[in-house]
DNA sequence: ACAAAAGTGTTCCTACTACACCCATGA
DNA sequence: TCATGGGTGTAGTAGGAACACTTTTGT
């Protein structure tokens, strides 16, 4: 009965929505030297997809994609960039509409809805991992992180998506500077490293990355702490943000 | 009375696509050593924008572009690359329905299609000038080259994409090779380098340039000609058509 | 013969790469 | 005391930048 109210909400709710435009995000997190990514699990099946949403009519297009992250992470400010729009016809590979319509008892009405054709503006969001509280949505009943090499054959294109996300991610990386979002507010440079390391894929010089981040003037050093941990307690960091805003928008050559 | 019949086909026609969702193509075009891009005037206007078009409800993004493209110029294998899409609920600086609508002795209903809220999905192209039959629409009655430097207000956000699209040009430049849609089946390295250098808005050293561009492999030289030019006569390049889709793909990095 | 444009090669310097030793800490 | 990880500096090298002279052709 409550479960039916809703269904009828939400179909009420679609009409304040711009049809056949929707958004997709790629929401990438780092924890424990591994990237990952943020995924929702559809109610009463073992599909798995990228969060997304629609754009209300009279709502900007950035606009709805920082609401949607807003409401799967609890954060507000994030890095949040557009970075493809995907646009064919065919979108709905791995997904049998009267199948899952029927587990989920939703009316025909609404799988027309679901299926109707959707040109979907991709966005990537890099947040930080430990301020994320994972949120369902009405759709699903779990949202969770994933490791960004064991995700999962997924809905619709969204294979597709995050691998095409990952890539702009990486050559963003040859030209800003990524981190302040991703990392907690201080952290250590092997962190930074781990993290530089993690996207690209490969390993890097410890001397050599340390040398170029520092020369590029955004960091801060504070004292020595990273307490807890054995060894040679690592100095911590901390982005100036005035300075990492200014190379963002100056697009200077990065770590290529 | 023909007038008239051709807008109740516009109309009819408006049933076919996807409401909401536009397409916006920056052409670019290089002729005299001047950087140019392609717009249209609206019929007993002075008001000039870009080319733009709809997408059928079975088409997909890409094909639309090159649908719309395709009957802009005549050119049907052009390089065309999605660069932005614009999902702000403001687009439409510059732009007084009521007035144009007026003049163009249009319907309302045909008005108020014309003002819903589109996302337009941006594209750029990168088209041989001497290939061109500008070719206005049915909205507009003049389509003509501009120079980069010299384009109006024009309507929507039209400068605001076309400013983004020679950014995003700019930036390509440094990953991967241009010319070969650009320019003439054979050209001479003057001329490439004239390409590079009215795109990047800077002058290049003529030596280290034919030293990159030959040293990626891609061109072919052929034999000296080019008459009737004065002076000493250049020789004619041509681009290695497989040599440069790989180096495309590789996304090796070039000029920056 | 001269002016204007094109062909070609070398030096210089900067910036990235590779690499080694010492220090701090927990077990 | 030892193993592990972190802090720091230097030498080598490759590739981009700067640069000058000769050749061709039309006027």
């Amino acid at each position: 009965m409550e479960y039916k109210k809703e269904v009828i909400r939400f179909i009420d709710d679609l009409k304040n929505y711009l049809p056949h435009v929707s958004i997709d995000c790629t929401i990438f997190g780092f924890h424990d030297g591994q990237l990952k990514v943020l995924l929702l699990r559809w109610k009463e099946t073992n599909d798995w997809c990228l969060p997304g949403g629609r754009v209300y009519h009279n709502e900007n297009l950035d606009a709805a994609a920082h609401r949607s992250l807003q409401k799967r992470t609890g954060l507000s400010e994030i890095f949040l960039q557009q970075f493809h729009t995907f646009g064919d016809v065919i979108r709905y590979k791995n997904f049998s509409v009267q199948e899952t319509l029927t587990k989920l008892g939703l009316p025909i009405e609404v799988g027309m809805e679901i299926i109707s054709r959707d040109v979907s503006v991709g966005y990537y969001a890099l947040v930080e991992f430990a301020g994320v509280t994972p949120t369902p949505d009405f759709f699903t009943e779990e949202c969770r992180w994933w490791d960004i090499d064991q995700i999962p054959l997924l809905l619709f294109d969204h294979n597709d998506m995050i691998t095409l996300a990952l890539k702009t991610l990486r050559r963003q990386l040859s030209y800003q500077p990524i981190g302040y979002t991703l990392l907690p507010d201080k952290f250590t440079m092997p962190d930074l490293q781990q993290l530089y390391e993690t996207i690209l894929g490969q390993t890097l010089d410890r001397r050599n990355f340390q040398k170029r981040m520092l020369g590029y003037g955004i960091l801060e050093r504070l004292e020595e702490r990273k307490i807890g941990g054995a060894h040679k307690a690592p100095y911590l960091y901390r982005f100036n943000k005035e300075k990492y805003e200014k190379a963002l928008s100056d697009e200077i050559l990065f770590v290529g």
